[in-house]
DNA sequence: GTCTATAGATTGATAGAC
DNA sequence: GTCTATCAATCTATAGAC
């Protein structure tokens, strides 16, 4: 081979421009030219473009809410042998961490992590429909544990926290854009450690505001 | 009169679709059934479909960024009669009440406040380029009385942590849409008094957490 | 599986009557 | 200023040859 096949090559494609330009704004014409494969080809293998959106997401959400599920049941075993809270910041990290590593990992899934970012705030039905489908059952497990470790907080002010905290995210992953006052320079030329230590300070901290 | 004119039918329906289904997702013929107006009138009273949108956030942002500048000079203002840095919530807050003030003011003004939330993390151009204008001379004013706010913050930091506030922003601005994982109850009767506090406490928080 | 050709619907924009 | 009618371009989806 050495040769991606037409089905991993359309896969490829779609993160890419679904991120980069949005769902709507992406037509097969311009996916399928960006993939060197024929028109067609769409259908053939997914049936529509709804089905290959679809098929994008899954393709590296289902074994990233793995990983992050393996280190929130991790964070939560050791607070239970130390019979403890489990950490905020650590929950956390187990959140963000797979994310970052997942983006450095791979080309695509730099594309991917952006198109996640974006979903986390799409308004359109169609893609936030799919990602929510998809996000739900993990997400409803993180902010359980999240939960536990700010047992004092009432659960509206827990509430509107996360939700914070899901927009913070979100433009984050989505990379430099828009309302980027200070300059690419000076944020582009980040390490990813540093800038996930940055974010963990500033969610953290958020989180654990003194309620007034 | 009593019966407004097709210009602003024109600009309420913009407002309205626009915040709802997106710009891309909006056809001029969905709009203008809404305005109840010809399909033409569009391009009689505002030349095309991108001269709209810009006549739409430009109605009320214009306003809107004037009663934010005049909140943040009086900031500055007191402060410099303290002879202290102006205070990081006050600017936050000089920055977020004139939004929610203007969101309850009217109600075609809470469509464009869902609007201009999304505008602050829209990946599309076309929406992108026009909210920027219209934002950035504000903006760059904002970020620079913020900025005073925090003096022994890094730069590097300080635009990282502006990047989250303006993610948490735009995500709370558009209304309760995605990853909303505690129900619609918890978050939705939330009274707009304590909804700005909440948000408050969390961006100032983590705009001054300590820096690792 | 891959290709060409095209159907069928929808879009933004316009011309021209009134 | 407002209307109808329509153009030209674009879109997703599909039929059928190879």
């Amino acid at each position: 081979m050495g040769q991606k096949d037409t089905k991993e090559r359309l896969l490829d494609a779609g993160e890419k421009c679904f991120a980069r330009d949005g769902y709507h704004c992406t037509s097969l014409r311009i996916l399928t030219k960006e993939a060197r494969v024929n028109l067609a080809a769409v259908h053939y293998h997914f049936g529509s473009k709804v089905e290959l959106l679809r098929a994008v997401i899954q393709r590296r959400l289902v074994p990233l809410n793995l990983a992050r599920t393996r280190r929130l049941q991790a964070v939560r075993e050791r607070a239970r042998q130390d019979k403890q809270r489990p950490d905020a910041r650590e929950v956390l990290r187990a959140f963000i961490e797979p994310s970052f590593a997942f983006k450095e990992s791979e080309a695509g899934a730099r594309d991917f992590i952006a198109l996640i970012g974006r979903s986390f705030s799409e308004p359109d039905d169609t893609v936030r429909t799919i990602f929510m489908q998809l996000i739900e059952p993990f997400f409803h497990f993180f902010s359980e544990i999240l939960a536990e470790s700010v047992p004092d907080l009432p659960r509206d002010v827990f509430c509107w926290r996360l939700h914070f905290i899901i927009g913070a995210t979100a433009h984050t992953l989505q990379g430099a854009i828009g309302g980027n006052i200070c300059g690419p320079d000076e944020k582009s030329t980040t390490p990813t450690g540093e800038l996930v230590d940055m974010y963990l300070a500033f969610v953290t901290s958020g989180l654990k505001a003194p309620v007034s």
